[in-house]
RNA sequence: GGUGGGAUACCCGAGUGGCCAAAGGGGGCGGACUGUAAUUCCGCUGGCUCUGCCUACGAAGGUUCGAAUCCUUCUCCCACCA
């Protein structure tokens, strides 16, 4: 096995926090010396949407990490919390989701996990199979090992509260579920975002209660999303999707703002901390273009979960797209069918450029409408068919739809 | 159990009889600019067979020439006191 002081380094790489630290050294040296098995490493997600994004691989990345220094990753779906609701970070309450939602969402999940987590060591498991059984008395168990007080002490708790906003009681269960959690795969370590704090926390009361030895937390930075501030999260509209197309992805990352590239290079990529701190005094001494370096970042991100050839592509694309401002060559073909002439209104609503006739309308007054490149501003244009087929319709800088 | 507050467009939120498809903000979209799907600036932001019509202010009914605004009933939500 890997020795110790290098695995620590590897594994404390990029952490927020590690709680007790000493105590996490202790359990990785331990290991490193084969004088107790290798760690348990705990990850829970719950499949509240169906797709995962950077800002879930930042945490699964350091899971993969445990993996590759023999230490097992287990990773639980949240199936049945998931239809709690987490309320970590949350200023309302989290809609609650159906079994049926969930169930569909965790398929998915899983299949998006393995492009990032090596198959083996993993131990795969579905937190409703032991939280769904739990009877009244185990509830109530529970739910006695923590006050009213304790709860209230969360940020995102006390905030609500302080602010007269509705808090569930159900909400106060989370915590306890997931510590629960903890219990039950017998984790020696949890990770988790940094708004996960108080939760990882919980498992290490309610193991030491059940008599385990408590795990330990590891804490990652929250990734910001596309908008620069808040936290990643596909309700927020923010996401870098896992299974983005190439595209979208490289899109995507090069609308990041600027100051968050070298958080990204750190937290997303494979580049060892040390090319990330070159990057990131190579943009500070203007040494580094930062269009560049932004293009650099996104085929490692494109490169990591599509392929480096994709990156390649996705990168051509982006210059014909929005740096020389022409048609993509693979742009979806719309029938014109037998309708001749067109009402370009229609035209634009039929091809789904636009959303309705109203928008369509609005696009072409504001001259975002072009045809093979030249601007259509006449909303009651009729054009016959023979001068439309075969030529690309075109809508603002990203729609596209090729007449046949 | 009692008291009070509330439900408005994607979200937050103003509006208390006609000037309301409804202020303002956010988000989204578009245009200009740019290394960028960044920043900044400007504009747009219910739908339709579009100088008009339809739908919309929790639901149903009512008053009125006219209702998001008034009345009745209902549904749902929240806070506070106990």
């Amino acid at each position: 096995m890997t020795p110790a002081a290098q695995q620590l380094r590897i594994l404390l790489d990029g952490t927020e926090q590690v709680l007790p630290h000493d105590e996490f050294e202790r359990k990785v040296t331990a290991a490193a010396r084969g004088e107790r098995p290798p760690l348990r490493a705990k990850f829970g997600v719950d499949p509240t949407s169906a797709d995962l994004h950077l800002g879930h691989a930042v945490v699964l990345r350091k899971l993969r990490a445990f993996q590759r220094l023999g230490h097992t990753a287990v990773l639980i779906i949240g199936g049945f919390t998931a239809q709690v609701g987490d309320p970590s970070g949350r200023s309302a309450t989290r809609p609650r989701l159906t079994r049926a939602e969930v169930d569909a969402n965790a398929a998915t999940y899983l299949a998006q996990v393995r492009k990032i987590l090596l198959d083996d060591p993993l131990e795969v498991t579905n937190n409703a199979d032991w939280l769904e059984p739990m009877g009244m008395a185990d509830v109530l168990r529970l739910t006695a090992r923590m006050t009213v007080a304790q709860m209230l002490e969360r940020a995102d708790f006390a905030a609500r509260y302080e602010q007269r906003r509705p808090i569930a009681v159900s909400e106060f269960l989370y915590p306890l579920l997931q510590g629960e959690d903890s219990v039950a795969v017998r984790s020696d370590v949890e990770l988790g975002g940094t708004d996960q704090t108080f939760n990882l926390l919980v498992g290490r009361d309610l193991q030491a209660a059940a008599g385990q030895d408590p795990q330990c937390v590891l804490t990652m930075p929250l990734l910001e999303g596309t908008d620069g501030s808040a936290k990643m999260s596909k309700t927020y509209g923010n996401a870098i999707g896992v299974d983005d197309a190439p595209a979208e992805m490289f899109g995507k990352v090069m609308s990041l703002p600027d100051p968050l590239m070298v958080k990204y290079f750190r937290l997303v990529t494979d580049l060892p901390p040390e090319q990330v701190d070159a990057i990131a005094a190579g943009l500070a001494d203007g040494s580094l273009h930062p269009g560049q370096t932004k293009r650099r970042l996104a085929r490692e991100i494109v490169a990591l979960y599509a392929s480096p050839e994709a990156a390649t592509a996705a990168e051509a694309r982006f210059d014909t797209q929005f740096v020389d401002r022409s048609v993509p060559d693979d742009v979806a073909v719309f029938d014109l069918g037998d309708t001749d002439p067109w009402f370009l209104p229609s035209l634009l609503r039929a091809s789904r450029l636009c959303a309705s006739g109203a928008e369509a309308r609005r696009m072409i007054a504001q001259r975002a409408v072009r045809l093979d490149g030249k601007v259509l501003d006449d909303e009651e244009l009729a054009l016959p068919r023979a001068a439309l087929r075969g030529r690309v319709l075109q809508v603002g800088r990203r729609r596209f739809a090729r007449l046949g």
